[in-house]
DNA sequence: TTGCCTATTTTTGGATCCAATTGGTTGCGA
DNA sequence: TCGCAACCAATTGGATCCAAAAATAGGCAA
């Protein structure tokens, strides 16, 4: 026995993210439970799931559908990115950092440093980049202390193109991607600033700036088909 | 077949919320399902949607425990949903209100205006306000045309007393709650104003404080049992 | 008497079974 | 030929069944 719990939801919304399922596509249980080698029990709990997370809907007597993700829903995902993690830097700040977050903040800001001192940058240094920018994002988040902002990002974060890793780059124009990056590095640098000083206002306004330059990069994505999508997942 | 489906969900939480079952409670499937005249498998999908929502943790092997929410969590439950809320009011500023959505809050401060007109308060009322206010509340969300928001709030509105409509109050200071009361309803005239202005950054900020409002009486609550709490369901 | 090992019991997770409902299809009559 | 009705297939929802794993209790040995 398999016993997957958690990891079907994962797997099925792989498969939704990446286009595996398409928009508009109906899902039912039997055929689905088939594909994954499992019975229909798991898959029914993880259909339930994905229609909470926004993936799915539901058909009446017809199982589910792959809900088709517009653009627009995208963006107002973002936007609602910004404002939490905007709350969350906010009180981190009124709160005060402890010793461990200081140090781990300096941490992914050296190693960042490091990333784009040599002038330029490479696929490499981008999935490196990634998750240094998840651990910032995901320290001030803790450093909150606000249960509520986490539950309401992770709900928000199953959006393709909307979670803090979902960094696009396209590879043909690196200098380009360099400067966006490098920005997106200076904004964390002024996060941090912003949260040793105890200025709750500032560190808001530029960590919701911050998730605002996402929103820029995924309205390039409709065009540009020579994007990439870097690792969303995991 | 009782075709319950969504309904479990609710009857649970609903157990939960009123403290019939109390918080650090372990919950079994089988004697749930006994409880409940069911079998396990529904009880199994409410147990992982109330998991999602917050209001379970998972014990491995040992089942479900009911969480306690710590009044910490209360307020940082309020504090997000002031933010989503003022983002709302935000973007159905910067976008503008149709025609049905003005009426519709113009309705919803007429009503209120007719309820505080006389200068006092009483149960009834309070429970009028309570509806008139989800309206005027929902509406806004409805007008931002943001999904998102809407999303995250539904997660955010389970925990108990983090809800626009979970308003406390307390019936042996009639004339105190009165003027709490008509202080919330003067503040979404204020949101109505700034609406209708295309005001953004001022609608916005309105509302946070709007919430903010809330999270005092949280705080009161702590000490005083001779508080109400106002239909915070349905 | 206490600590450890083993066996039993509890409990979850997945698989299958059965009932109910609905959409589609086919056949018959006008 | 078209429309209606009845039947059939598909599909979900709930109930039960079985296996695996962990917790607890009891017994044995030191």
């Amino acid at each position: 026995m398999a016993r997957e719990g958690q990891g079907v939801v994962s797997i099925l919304r792989d498969k939704i993210v990446s286009g595996e399922f398409p928009a508009g596509e109906r899902l039912a249980e039997i055929p689905t439970a088939e594909l994954l080698g499992l019975s229909r029990t798991p898959v029914r709990i993880a259909f339930r799931a994905l229609e909470q997370e926004g993936l799915l809907t539901k058909l009446p007597r017809r199982g589910y559908m792959v809900r088709k993700i517009t653009h627009h829903e995208i963006s107002g995902s973002i936007e609602v990115r910004g404002v939490l993690e905007g709350l969350a830097a906010r009180q981190a700040a009124e709160k005060g950092l402890d010793e461990l977050t200081i140090e781990g903040l300096r941490q992914c800001l050296l190693e960042g440093d490091d990333l784009f001192h040599k002038g330029s940058i490479n696929q490499q240094d981008i999935e490196a980049y990634n998750v240094l920018n998840k651990r910032f994002h995901s320290l001030i988040i803790q450093a909150s202390g606000n249960q509520a902002i986490h539950s309401a990002l992770q709900l928000n974060e199953h959006l393709p193109f909307a979670s803090v890793s979902a960094l696009a780059f396209n590879p043909d124009q690196l200098d380009r991607e360099f400067r966006r990056f490098n920005y997106a590095h200076m904004q964390h640098h002024a996060v941090f600033d912003a949260l040793i000083k105890r200025q709750g206002t500032r560190a808001e306004a530029i960590m919701r700036e911050h998730a605002n330059a996402t929103l820029n990069y995924a309205e390039l994505f409709d065009d540009a088909g020579s994007y990439q999508l870097v690792d969303p997942k995991q």
